[in-house]
DNA sequence: ACTGAAAAAATGGTATACAAAAAAATGGTG
DNA sequence: CACCATTTTTTTGTATACCATTTTTTCAGT
């Protein structure tokens, strides 16, 4: 056993630069998420590296992460930018979600305890907050967080690491189909969602978040809007 | 609905521009799932780079992917290795494909036509053949190949992919906790799906489906075998 | 035979080079 | 002035090399 002596301060450290990577996905994740990278924004590669202090190659890395989760698109030899869902994408996602957030409410509400509730609440409280003092980015995000951690309650690590990407995804369609001033979640419907969590009700829950998500997408207007070539010949009546 | 048609395989967020490396994964990635590397081994990447004649950085792209998609596990400075699901992440694997695979049913009756179920005969006639000549890992890829058909049949892409990572991770876990000669799937069960779909049940799919799928993981003996560091203390009841 | 030090190999990250492709700039022409 | 073709510049995608750190293996010494 080697002595793994304590005062490593080293600058560069291999554990730091890990983890360094990490915090840049995150801050690219987080700032597509709170759509302050819009859809179609292009992210090239240099002008991330210059940004972020380190090199192609570990930015190529983490652009190959966020495709994978689908945040942004690689176009061959063109590049990397945030993607703009379709509309039929829209619907693949709300669906998906339906089927599996819905289904988790019976094992969420029998896995609830105080704690679990509180902390619910905060994140609930932390996003009318955000929304009342005009912070909607971070509203966007943390009422993605409350979907997430409420999938990570139910104990399927697997199943909530899918929620956990059609959130994501959901803000890009927010950003596309979204009307503006108008976020996803009715402000109290978390609440409201806590409330018969905690009272062990499961299938209310269920019906509730399908009520929930089902009218967050009918405030989308999904209309495939501009082609990338729009017929102009049709547009201009020709 | 977005993409899921006929073209079968592998439909990737990352369209990527040089087929080689795609192909490369395809073969390291199939070769996990039919089994011909086992759970635990490692995979070098001067060993790969060598094998499949590109560089190590092309090597590394691929096996970050894998570490994404969870076939393969990446330990700091230890590298690769095939993933050895944990008997937590197997009852989750299945769990999730239970809410989703039962979950898409009724699409699927609903979309299913004569040609998609001839489709889906020949894929379980080819399976039934793999497993009758003994080529156990064939079998093994083709029955996977049978559920995530059935999945991009719902029109779902979200979710049919979902669902492609859960039959290849599912695969890990019949290597791990399978009995040997025992292949998932019941060899005629496919077929009898496939009849419910074709006369539009999808109640009576769905059902089936749930059973399906229970038997596999009941025939799973799923047992926290030795950890890497099994606790001496306690194995000699000191 | 076992422990511990030295050597070798492997990983993780970066930089650099270069071909190929795309985007932008240029310039000629009607 | 607008339009088209060509050239120049960017940018991507891959390979190669380098280095620090860590793991693994080899090898010695008691």
């Amino acid at each position: 056993m080697s002595d793994a002596q304590a005062p490593i301060k080293r600058r560069t450290a291999v554990k730091e630069g890990d983890e360094r990577h990490d915090a840049i996905y995150r801050a690219v994740s987080d700032a597509i998420v709170e759509q302050r990278l819009k859809p179609g924004a292009r992210l090239r590669e240099d002008a991330l590296s210059e940004v972020f202090g380190i090199s192609r190659t570990g930015i190529r890395k983490i652009l190959q992460r966020l495709a994978l989760e689908q945040l942004v698109t690689l176009t061959p030899r063109r590049g990397a930018s945030v993607t703009r869902p379709t509309a039929d994408e829209a619907k693949d996602v709300f669906d998906a979600r339906q089927l599996i957030e819905c289904g988790l409410m019976p094992d969420v509400a029998r896995r609830m305890g105080e704690k679990e509730a509180a902390e619910l609440r905060e994140l609930a409280r932390q996003e009318r907050e955000a929304l009342r003092s005009g912070k909607q980015s971070v509203a966007i995000r943390l009422s993605a967080d409350f979907h997430v951690r409420l999938a990570q309650l139910s104990g399927n690590a697997t199943l909530a690491e899918f929620v956990e990407r059609l959130c994501s995804r959901s803000s890009l369609i927010l950003a596309v189909y979204g009307h503006r001033g108008h976020l996803g979640c009715e402000s109290h419907d978390h609440d409201d969602l806590i409330g018969y969590l905690e009272a062990g009700n499961g299938e209310r829950a269920k019906a509730f978040m399908s009520r929930h998500l089902k009218a967050i997408e009918a405030s989308l207007s999904i209309v495939d809007e501009k082609d990338e070539a729009p017929d102009l010949r049709e547009v201009f009546g020709l």
